[in-house]
RNA sequence: CGGCCCGUAGCUCAGAUGGUAGAGCACCUGACUCUUAAUCAGGGAGUCGAGGGUUCGAUCCCCUCCGGGCCGACCA
């Protein structure tokens, strides 16, 4: 009666596991389970001449049965893959009890269930490894049945496509994707094989703030978060740069951190409101020391990943490979628009904006003007890896003015796919000149720039103590995993990317029904005939109509259920 | 935030000028001891995203909402 929300397939599997544990099975057995091999290993490395693998047990899901009567094959994924297991009736159930076979693996499990297996190694008449099974052990059973995916020829049929489904339901989309786990995977090496840089050359991990009181580093607009025993506003980090630096202060030759952070913005294909960048410190180099030091980075990742640096990206062919070019960010508008900015005062580069359509409003800054126009004409072209570089003084308040170039700052950004990978500068270190442009931004704030930075005055303090020279990078690690993995969308590189939380359609509880003084047996159809909620039961106004429907149901449903009169309903909706 | 599209069985998807729904796989019953999208025979399974409106009657038409996708805006 109470599975009466469930579907057909699940009250089966729940009955099973009744069944299970009726005869003495425990559905999920609390000892560990000692494995000896993984499926990769054995699909790798066996073969029939060395007779390997004669006494072999792995663990893993059912993810395919094939039964013929008393032998049957399946398929078991673990985490290394999947591989065919044999069963034979007689193997598993050796004496005259045939309940292991007939009744336990034919009957009580299902694809999704997890098992272990002992047996030893063959190749079948098709010529397919395969376990053949003397003993088998159910470990969990699954009572929620699984997308059924089909393969053949490496063509997938009936593959989970939906969206929703893959990203609410990672854990899903990562069982019955294997390809889903391979990116994850890689996500993962290619963080390794950035730390294994960083590492081999003595620079030091470490943990900063997430919960800061002044959200800086970065402009953004911050989450805000409230903190009781303080009561006082944090806000979640845009970035930890300023962190980072006043280690650089602290003494620290070379400090890394893959930090998550956080941003109050839009979602869309390559944003999402927390993600992970690596930043990088390191003192005494400059930002052209810094690119060198990219390219290094990106072209290891690559080849840990690839073993070669070209990639494919979508329709595009990317090489990897250093040098990449770089070119100032006036000589890239030149490149893009024919227009030479140099030189030109706000009102002449609103002038270009408005002539290539290029939308503008009156909070914009010379800076904020050139960035518009190179975010609009140029970014999208750069598919190949490309330095950005010289950027304008007013969008760079954390970074050094150029050291011959007047109006533009030592920062590069490299662009991969005309997308931002990573941002560098030659940090700022003067102090003074640092408090004079977080007052610049302060100015722009009030100007309506609702991204302008915060004053950070311990940021401050700390450069008046002297920051060695210094050049920082933050790199996008989803983006870059995105680039290195051929995945379109940032949601495909996140394992649980933000989503709306799933509506939950209301639905009182039973006992609130029986309070009401409706039997329990009711309870169940009248929530099956839309009445989820006593208050819309109340809404009710004819008690008749409601009696009949439910009878109806009654017998509709076969539940044998004795029938209401309109004069018992009626009382309910009292 | 705006434009376009989508939401039907556990999964992939059909469907009808508006008369309460189908297929394959999955599931259940049966047959089958080397199959591999196993096969063969039979069967069951659905508040057609939610709510409201029009109608004798809505899964279909209209409105609102919820969820999702793509594009754009925003986000250096």
């Amino acid at each position: 009666m109470s599975n009466m929300n469930l579907s057909e397939q699940e009250q089966i599997r729940r009955a099973s596991l009744d069944e299970l544990r009726k005869l003495g099975i425990n559905p999920y057995p609390a000892a560990e389970y000692k494995t000896t091999v993984f499926a990769h290993d054995i699909m790798d490395n066996y073969s029939p001449e060395k007779n390997n693998f004669q006494d072999v047990c792995l663990a893993g899901r059912i993810m395919g049965r094939r039964i013929m009567g008393n032998a049957s094959f399946a398929e078991l994924m673990d985490s290394s893959g999947r591989i065919q297991i044999y069963i034979r009736r007689d193997d598993v159930s050796p004496g005259e009890d045939k309940m292991m076979y007939n009744t336990v693996f034919k009957r009580l499990l299902d694809i999704g269930d997890i098992i272990g297996v002992k047996g030893h190694v063959f190749k079948t008449q098709m010529g397919e490894t395969t376990v053949h099974v003397d003993e088998f052990t159910i470990l969990s059973k699954s009572i929620r049945p699984l997308p059924i995916v089909k393969e053949k020829d490496g063509v997938l049929f009936d593959a989970v496509t939906d969206p929703e489904m893959r990203y609410r339901q990672r854990y899903v989309d990562l069982i019955i994707n294997p390809q889903v786990r391979d990116v994850f995977r890689k996500r993962t090496q290619i963080i390794q094989s950035m730390r294994e840089l960083f590492n081999s050359k003595g620079y030091l991990e470490v943990e900063t703030p997430v919960l800061q009181p002044i959200p800086g580093g970065a402009a953004a607009k911050p989450f805000i978060t409230h903190h009781n025993a303080l009561d006082m506003p944090l806000y979640l980090r845009v970035a930890n740069e300023l962190y980072l630096k006043r280690l650089i202060v602290g003494g620290f030759e070379g400090v890394y951190e893959f930090a998550k952070d956080f941003r109050n913005e839009g979602m869309d294909r390559t944003h999402n409101p927390e993600f992970t960048v690596m930043e990088i410190y390191i003192a005494y180099k400059d930002y052209n020391w810094m690119m060198v030091f990219t390219e290094e980075l990106v072209k290891k990742a690559a080849l840990d990943l690839h073993g070669k640096t070209e990639i494919i990206y979508g329709d595009k062919l990317i090489n990897l490979n250093p040098p990449y070019k770089r070119i100032s960010m006036t000589d890239a508008i030149l490149e893009n628009t024919g227009i030479d900015i140099s030189g030109m005062d706000e009102p002449g580069l609103r002038g270009v904006c408005d002539k290539l359509d290029v939308p503008n409003t009156a909070s914009m800054g010379k800076g904020k003007l050139i960035d518009e126009l190179f975010s609009a004409k140029c970014e999208h072209n750069y598919i190949q890896p490309t330095f950005i570089i010289d950027y304008p003084t007013e969008t760079s308040p954390l970074t050094k003015m150029h050291r011959s170039k007047p109006g533009v700052t030592e920062r590069f950004e490299l662009m991969i796919n005309g997308k931002e990978i990573a941002n560098a500068y030659s940090e700022l270190n003067d102090p003074i000149d640092q408090m004079e442009r977080f007052q610049d931004q302060l100015r722009l704030s009030e100007k309506g720039d609702d991204e302008a930075m915060f004053i950070d005055l311990d940021f401050i303090r700390a450069l008046e103590y002297g920051m060695p020279p210094t050049s920082g990078m933050g790199i996008g690690i989803d983006r870059l995993t995105m680039i290195l993995t051929n995945q379109p969308s940032i949601q495909d590189v996140l394992l649980f990317p933000q989503m709306k939380p799933e509506k939950k359609s209301a639905s009182d509880h039973e006992e609130k029904y029986i309070e009401k003084g409706i039997p329990a047996e009711w309870v169940d159809p009248l929530k099956k005939l839309g009445f989820t909620t006593l208050t819309k039961l109340m809404e009710v106004e004819k008690a008749g109509k409601l009696a009949n429907d439910l009878n109806g149901f009654n017998k509709k449903n076969k539940l044998g259920l004795s029938g209401l009169s309109p004069e018992a309903v009626e009382k309910w909706l009292k």
